[in-house]
DNA sequence: TCTGGGGTCCTATAGCCT
DNA sequence: TCTGAGGCTATAGGACCC
């Protein structure tokens, strides 16, 4: 199940008049300043405006959208209340980010079309959203299909459905395959899924890597084993932010460094996690991306020990060029041994 | 004047150990 | 004692997803 135009809909809800018009969400909703398109109303679409476009380049395509900055709390209420919705469903439930889920529906007594039209019609009825959904014997068939007959669609795909219904579509279509794996596809002619099914494995191992080459081998047939994983660690909490204007001075640096690392640990403390790894990232202004990391030898959730190492970290850059962002992460997360004890 | 912010996973390399 | 293979971990970078 994926959600139409999801932060647009949730928008037109608190703003009903504006149905109709093109609707772009993104940054603080002023495409004077930096930031990028999260979501564009199908109307804003046809000005070739989409996810990740600058929204300076948005308002350049279409300088009478309406503009609106990202009000993510409220989508995450939204969003709950839909995976409630979907959780009655069936118990068996995987969450993919805000907007999309899959459900396993294998050991229900209704067919998936009536249990996918109940569904769609109840997210509907409680929430004025509508969805997308796919149905199909696997996690990466599915999603295809809940993108095939968007928005408001429903598809079924079976195996029989394969080399008429996917392979004629694009590589980039398959999930993990983003710009970067789509060109070197294109060096060794490969354009569409049933061309990547009609390559050796090995073809595909030299072109794409091991882990890669394997995974395409087999989603190239449809086949996908990966079960529904339905509950989650976290693996990393992290907070990064993108100046307005480039800064060059070390202490603007760290006073930005020092806020966003008391965001990441009063997150770290309200899951009642500890971190091994701090993480400090910097963008320059040509996009230069760099990080570095320290590891402590036990974990903590110590805001002096984290700000401490993070300053170090910041310390370790040459500030040679001017900074457009400045991030920090931390990984190696470990529940807090209090926690652990209410836990067990 | 371009290019967010939250993440996960993979790969390459270097150092260390057996 | 020297050399090399292989495993493991830390680090850095990059691709990708929503």
């Amino acid at each position: 199940m994926d959600m139409d135009a999801f932060f647009v809909e949730v928008e037109l809800l608190k703003r009903p008049e504006l149905r109709g018009e093109p609707v772009i969400v993104g940054g603080s909703g002023d495409p004077t300043q930096r930031g990028v398109v999260s979501t564009a109303s199908y109307e804003a679409r046809q000005y070739g405006i989409g996810s990740g476009m600058p929204l300076r380049t948005a308002f350049a395509r279409c300088p009478e959208a309406v503009f609106l900055p990202v009000d993510y709390s409220s989508y995450s209420a939204a969003s709950r209340r839909i995976k409630a919705i979907l959780s009655k469903f069936s118990p068996i439930m995987e969450d993919v980010g805000i907007d999309e889920a899959y459900l396993d529906i294998s050991d229900l007594q209704e067919t998936s079309i009536a249990i996918a039209q109940s569904l769609k019609q109840e997210i509907k009825s409680r929430t004025g959203l509508t969805c997308s959904v796919g149905i199909a014997p696997n996690k990466l068939l599915a999603k295809i299909a809940s993108d095939l007959d968007k928005p408001d669609g429903l598809t079924v795909i079976t195996q029989d459905d394969i080399e008429t219904r996917i392979w004629p579509l694009p590589a980039r279509r398959l999930w993990g395959v983003g710009p970067k794996s789509a060109e070197k596809l294109t060096k060794i002619g490969v354009e569409k899924i049933g061309e990547l099914a009609g390559l050796p494995k090995e073809t595909l191992i030299a072109c794409c890597g091991r882990s890669q080459g394997n995974y395409l081998y087999q989603a190239a047939r449809g086949i996908d084993e990966r079960p529904l994983v339905t509950h989650r660690k976290p693996k990393s909490i992290g907070r990064e932010t993108t100046f307005q204007r480039d800064v060059s001075d070390r202490p603007t640096l760290e006073a930005k460094l020092i806020g966003l690392t008391k965001d990441v640990v009063s997150r770290m403390r309200s899951r009642g996690l500890r971190a091994k790894t701090i993480t400090v990232k910097l963008r320059y202004s040509d996009f230069d991306t760099h990080t570095h990391a320290i590891s402590l030898t036990t974990p903590t959730n110590r805001f002096a020990t984290i700000q401490e190492t993070a300053l170090f970290c910041l310390s370790r850059f040459e500030l040679t060029k001017k900074v457009r962002l400045i991030g920090v992460r931390v990984d190696g997360l470990a529940q807090s041994p209090q926690d652990k004890a209410v836990e067990s």
